[in-house]
DNA sequence: GGGAAACTGTATGCTATCTCACAGATCATA
DNA sequence: TATGATCTGTGAGATAGCATACAGTTTCCC
């Protein structure tokens, strides 16, 4: 019990609730494991809870009429996902499979319901939640219409590395593992458009792979091809230390 | 001060709020108008309030590099726009612009803020709102990806026939006139590509158009070839009276 | 009611991207 | 460490959708 009881406590959403309510919210909630490849939830599932991703990493993604996934989100650790639940009924929408072992809390709909009700914080983070993917979404839709499919990579590319960017001196790695086809299926293109795409981006060294890792060279040239406002974070080389992690990407 | 009080207690928002709550909003809030073509807000504005619309209709749009809109969202009286104000500062993102002559009531971020701080309703309703939108927009997202620009224009003329169909004798006919630039900049085409698939559709007799207005003749056939689902009222034919508003939309 | 502005219709290349096909590289798991 | 499975690289041919250009219509609004 104390070792999720951690994970939640870290969770933005719930930090600021007290130890009791905290074990409530335990109480009602089940860990669950999953290996690589294997199906969280499915469309049509009816949605009744929340999950909050303890480990490992999940990607959400619909299903087109051919089989093609158009891919969604990926959820990394003590990040909520299926948060829809929370607005009551309905079915899930889209799929979400294990990328990697995966270890998920289960928390069911209503007690989140229930904080709410009662707790103002909770609340507003949720609200929170949903505006900040909602923002995420419409800058993507933006990035998607009228663009080239070799814009639209770029854009995921500079996003990818706003994510999971770490400094070293070649440049920023981007430091998760995704295929080709997965890349295509973020920006609705194919995979062999996106194998050409990257072979041209290191053609003109903006970027470099090494080992199936991306590491972008010239991410201030990249932005500014494609009108990308970076975070300040990414404006200065990285003179100070030798390697510094953006963001709790893991090792 | 009672004519907006109206539309206030009309918005699903408030509409659970006492008198005094009411008129508490009411007392800071202003109504503004504005000529058709004029904005409301732009990107880089700071945005610190919510917009209710009181009558007219908004659209929202991205501008691209090149100057093309990318459309959003269009806005009808009664729903609140600009909400992502709720969540605090920040800036616009994007443009808010009169496509009729219309009148809007600005709302204090604060206010709202206030109100989901003691009122479970409201807090839940914002979250709801943005649930909703985020979901429209997912889906949306999914319809744009891999699909051709005819397979888009489909699934936008279904969605607006959602919005603001009525059957007719002949089919549902769309109550709103939109060109086909403005078609193009939704689905992400171009103003020419859109008038030759409108041509195709109404050679094929899946769809009509009289004096700009388009009407769907084959709603179902159009739906089924997209993977659309439609809602219950459109399944079955309007044999039962001879026109039938499906949704608020005005005359 | 009339002139200007916005909208629609159509044609003609052109090019980015998709499909299909196959070979070589790399990975993961027994 | 072997071997089947997945991923990457590359090319040829087909095509959807783009840019551009221009004429005819409708709408706006003064």
């Amino acid at each position: 019990m104390d070792k999720n009881f951690w994970y939640l406590k870290n969770c933005d959403l719930f930090e600021r609730l007290s130890q009791d309510q905290i074990a409530h919210v335990e109480r009602n909630s089940s860990v669950r494991n999953f290996a690589r490849g294997n199906m969280v939830y499915l469309p049509t599932e009816s949605s009744d809870s929340v999950y909050l991703l303890l480990s490992g990493r999940i990607k959400l993604y619909h299903l087109t009429t051919e089989g093609k996934q158009a891919l969604l989100a990926l959820i990394e650790p003590g990040e909520l996902f299926g948060e829809l639940a929370i607005l009551g009924g309905g079915e899930r929408e889209e799929y979400a499979e294990a990328m990697l072992k995966a270890s998920i809390l289960r928390i069911p709909g209503q007690i989140i319901q229930d904080l709410m009700e009662h707790h103002a914080t909770v609340s507003l983070g949720v609200t929170k939640l949903m505006g900040l993917r909602r923002q995420r979404i419409e800058q993507r839709l933006k990035s998607l219409l009228f663009r080239s499919n070799r814009d639209r990579l770029t854009h995921l590319l500079l996003e990818l590395a706003e994510k999971y960017g770490r400094f070293t001196n070649e440049g920023i790695l981007i430091n998760i593992k995704l295929s080709h086809q997965e890349l295509a299926s973020i920006i609705g293109s194919t995979r062999e458009t996106v194998t050409v795409l990257l072979g041209e981006l290191q053609d003109e060294r903006s970027i470099d792979i090494q080992k199936r890792h991306i590491i972008l060279r010239k991410a201030r040239y990249l932005a500014h091809s494609i009108d990308f406002k970076l975070t300040p974070a990414f404006q200065s080389k990285p003179d100070q230390s030798g390697e510094f992690v953006l963001r709790g990407a893991e090792a």
